[in-house]
RNA sequence: AGAGUCGCCCGGAUCACCGCGUUAUCAGUGGAUUUAUUUCGACUGGUACCGAGGAAAGUCCGGACUCCAAUGGGCAAAGUUGUGGGUAAUUCCCACCCGGAGUAAUCCGCGGGAUUAGUGCAACAGAAAGCAGACCGCCAAUAGCAAUAUUGGUAAGGGUGAAACGGUGGUGUAAGAGACCACCAGUGCGCGAAGCAAUUCGUGUAGCUAUGUAAACCCAACUUGGAGCAAGACCAUGCAGGUAGCGUUUGAGUGUGCCCACACGAGUUACCGGGUAGGUUGCUCGAAUCUGUAAGUGAUUACAGAUCUAGAUGGAUGGUGAUCUCGCUAGCAAUAGCAAGACAGAAUCCGGCUUAUAGGGCGACUCUUCUU
């Protein structure tokens, strides 16, 4: 579980973070990332639509996701904001989510 | 032993490491405030307690709660519909009545009125489907050698249909017919008995006798103010007005749709344009849960004792691993796979209903067969 702290909390944050061009996709999921000088660790926040399932699978994925996301999140860049975005109902988290990371990273650094 | 009916309950357990949310408490950091380490809230870390369901679901009923300045009468509209009871209340629940299904336990019923209002509909088939009539028949008269034809009588028999003008037997007759008689069935009316009542039983009487449809209009009785926690309250932030209509005691508008009365009453409605869309509260102790006793056929009620049991807001209630005991799938088996495997995730809160549900447990009852 992530803390409070690294948690996306409103509707502008997660406009901002999607419009932006730093992405990278998995075979499941997406992702988007942005950079915010001010933040002294990252914040991350998760997009999981119907397309994935009913009310209890979508559930499952997101804190599936969350804990993968705490457990890579070292990998980002301190000030970056982040939104993953799931697209399939059948997701390896704790595997993709730290390719995921690590590819967004790289692009930042370029 | 087999087959079946009904009701109730459960919806994995234990452990390890890591993590999230509310509350309480301790420590620290920096801030505002004060005579005062006095008060307030913020962040970080530690500890403790608690942290999804039987349906949290559908949002179909009923309430609590909140606001609308929650007025009276009439009309309209909507809803309900055997009787009695239960409840805060109900389109819910219980008991009973009536009708239907089943050998039975039991189940099903959108169960007021079609004979004290009226209108309408009934496909196809059939002669005929509410009222008037007869296709094949049967009988009589007339005509004819005869086959048959015409006129009249008749509704027992045949055939159609989901449904056909009570049924059986007799008397009667040209042939027949409730035309008449006996028994039977139904309906209406009267009387008596049982029941709070729906209704039931008995008895007398009237020759009174085709049906369905009110999930057709309609009629009767009863009930009903509106909007909803995005209700509502407070704080913070921010802006810019313009045009047109109707009005200011000759009264716009509000008080649910219309009308009348009454009350309030100076703005209000539409369009264009602009701003904010952040926080606190409501927010969980309640028609509460469990246990026991008593009353009642039962729904339920009364009393006593014990308990405190989610409160999130981009939205916590979890992730990973191990063991036990289950389940499903595959396989001859060892075993392997599967979100522990079904349905499914609180969002103001309760009471119901409906729908979904892997697998399992308990109890009561019915029928059949066998043994003693």
């Amino acid at each position: 579980m992530l803390a409070a702290n690294n948690r996306l909390t409103s509707r502008d944050q997660f406009a901002r973070v999607t419009r932006s061009s730093i992405r990278s996709t998995t075979p499941t999921l997406v992702g988007y990332l942005a950079i915010e000088p001010t933040l002294s660790s990252p914040k991350i926040g998760f997009v999981v639509s119907r397309v994935v399932g009913g009310s209890v699978t979508r559930h499952r994925v997101q804190r599936q996701l969350r804990h993968a996301s705490r457990d890579a999140m070292h990998i980002l860049p301190q000030s970056s904001m982040v939104v993953v975005r799931a697209t399939k109902k059948e997701t390896d988290a704790h595997g993709e989510i730290p390719k995921l990371f690590s590819a967004l990273s790289k692009k930042v650094g370029r």
